[in-house]
DNA sequence: ATTATATAATGACTATAGTCAATGACTTAG
DNA sequence: CTAAGTCATTGACTATAGTCATTATATAAT
């Protein structure tokens, strides 16, 4: 994702390529120090040391530390999309629609847990909120999972297990929210909020309102 | 809320009284200073100098200045809880279960909007994640939502309006949760995000699930 | 080739949250 | 009443995010 910064403009010019090596050299640096010692233990004076540029070079390419914390969080979760679509696929095409629903959310929860971590998702919404980060990415950030739910409930109208005539992007939109108000929960009272649990119990109540029967 | 800190000890001795006068000088100044000009451009240098103590005295009396802000908020949002009971109770006697909880959940997205503001909101959810704030604090904070959306469920039920088996403290935490999650969304996508629609969305989906017929 | 222009890079500087060892003041035990 | 102990108070200090005027360098214009 970042890779690609340039490719997409017509010339790269000698400049442009420098000024994106720079800006790798950083965010790199801190992708490892990040990994080593955790989002509240690496200052922006270790990263820039790190990578071998000043500070204002992190300045301009980075609009505040919060901003390299979204865009990696962001390419990290690119990454970790793939799995979700993998998984959605090796469902048993029998499975019911609400159950995938289900199986889909607890994987996300279960990922948000145990893969990307308490330490890297708390760091991503607290920039989020912290500083006017452009949300574009947090957008991008949810693109993936956005399709998949929509893929389902897609699929449990088709099969007449949901009623045809509830409105999928709402419905869609309303479960993306609600896992990122599950995360911020979980987040402000980590460790006491089982976040697999709470997506379970949401979606006990989500589902009768869109089922059919 | 604040002013009881001691209150309900036994013995309020001199150092007790003289250390609580200082708490007083550094919550007042900075809910002053908060006011006139806004949560970022207030700092505890500021705050204390106005108080009149030193800055030492402010981290006795306050975790970080994150506390300072989830205390305060919590205390005007304690006054402000006062005007959904009244609105509550000022609602016909005759209107739906549902149509009060939609009224309800609309007064209190008017309220984050219109009253409290996004300076203080935005604030508040900043500083629960972004050190570690107590969050009974935050517990207490939504008391009193709590308990109004559990009389309109609970009412809802009686009335035969909702289904009878559904789990009545599930879905008033539920709402609670979705109204959190809805407000920091509102938070990091401030202006371009209308509150007060999508907590109506969100019930337009969850309703036909807890309704009875 | 020379000059002008644009943009990236620099690092000293500012602003500000939070710390801590020393001090002062009040309370309690003898 | 005095000594010892407890706890609030202090402000100089540290750590760190972010700024900005200056300099370096690549590209475009003549």
């Amino acid at each position: 994702m970042n890779k690609e910064k340039y490719t997409n403009k017509e010339k790269p010019n000698n400049r442009t390529i420098k000024s994106f090596e720079t800006r790798e050299k950083i965010y790199d640096a801190a992708s490892k120090l990040f990994k080593k010692y955790g989002f509240d233990h690496v200052s922006v004076d270790t990263i820039v040391e790190t990578a071998g540029v000043s500070k204002g070079s992190f300045y301009v390419h980075f609009d505040s530390k919060s901003s390299l914390i979204v865009a990696l969080s962001a390419d990290y979760v690119a990454q970790i999309d793939f799995d979700y679509k993998n998984y959605y696929e090796s469902l048993p095409s029998d499975t019911l629609a609400s159950e995938k629903l289900l199986l889909i959310v607890q994987k996300i929860a279960d990922t948000i847990t145990n893969v990307i971590g308490y330490d890297l998702i708390k760091s991503t919404y607290e920039a989020q909120i912290s500083r006017h980060v452009k949300i574009d990415a947090s957008l991008g950030y949810n693109r993936d999972l956005y399709l998949t739910i929509n893929k389902v409930i897609n699929l449990g109208i088709q099969q007449g297990e949901f009623k045809p005539d509830i409105s999928i992007d709402a419905v869609v939109n309303h479960c993306v929210i609600a896992i990122r108000g599950l995360t911020y929960e979980w987040c402000i009272r980590y460790p006491d909020f089982d976040l697999k649990d709470q997506v379970a119990k949401y979606l006990e109540i989500l589902l009768p309102g869109i089922n059919s029967k």
